[in-house]
DNA sequence: GATATATGCTTGCATATGCAAGTATATTGC
DNA sequence: GCAATATACTTGCATATGCAAGCATATATC
């Protein structure tokens, strides 16, 4: 057992869960949205076409399809979200940012940044964020869903 | 809006869900454990007299405290866990730690740090490693639940 | 071209979790 | 010492999510 790794892992877990807390509050209350539904509308901004099969949402996310299905459902009531069919292939259900749900996305990611702003700032020098900034990359940059 | 402080918070995220994600299918095959189950006996190994009461368990893992009496039941079943109440104040049920439930948490530790070796090794240099270490501390010293 | 297999999506059920209300006990203010 | 308030825990309800089964469509095999 490697100390080294297991508590640069456990860190990193915990960095998160802290995060994440923190950024849920505002989220819901800010703008309507739950952490996952901002990260889903930034997978779709980030996507060619502004859109994505279910299945690869569900995958970029680590999420299942099901709950792609569940999430999207409420989202596209809002308006934020539409359904698209593929021509060629009629199993295909796209999920498709509208144009308020780029408008949302937009106004939640400086919620976001914010936030990181607030966490980082004062705490870590310009040096040290890009020392990390490329650590994680290593770590993230041929994942799925990597949206940096 | 600073695209550092973004990228960095985002990656962050990343980068634990694809971890979570990889330890929670071996974590529940082999130990019979969910990660957060994993993390709640941690806590208690750390602490003193492998205890604690409900409401700290809840604040020190980013959770409510009835989803702590709702993990707590089925691992007490299992015998991973017991309560034990305070004699000065009739309200507290510490949830403590057992032989087996220690025992476990050890082997799961085992588990949770093969994991990050594969992460880690091989991707980063040891002086990363500790770099990288060195930030998150800041992120997470002062956080009440933190383990490292 | 018919059958078998694979893929994408949805739905039923089970589990996990938070919030708010309820109950029991402690503490505070007077 | 009593009433008001605060704290610790539990429970009912609502929401979120995964898994497995089901359905529709596409692809492969022959």
């Amino acid at each position: 057992m490697n100390d080294l790794y297991f508590n640069n892992a456990l860190r990193l877990l915990q960095s998160a869960e802290e995060i994440k807390a923190r950024l849920s509050g505002e989220f819901s209350s800010v703008h309507g949205l739950s952490v996952n539904e901002f990260f889903l509308l930034m997978q779709l901004e980030r996507a060619s076409l502004h859109r994505l099969s279910r299945v690869e949402l569900a995958k970029r996310m680590h999420i299942s399809a099901s709950t792609v299905t569940r999430m999207a459902a409420p989202m596209e009531k809002l308006g934020l979200l539409s359904r698209q069919s593929d021509e060629r292939d009629a199993r295909l259900a796209f999920v498709v940012l509208t144009k308020a749900g780029l408008k949302k996305v937009k106004e939640a990611r400086a919620t976001f940044s914010k936030q990181a702003t607030y966490l980082f700032q004062d705490r870590w020098s310009d040096d040290e964020l890009n020392q990390f900034s490329a650590l994680l990359h290593r770590l993230v940059a041929d994942a799925p869903g990597n949206l940096t």
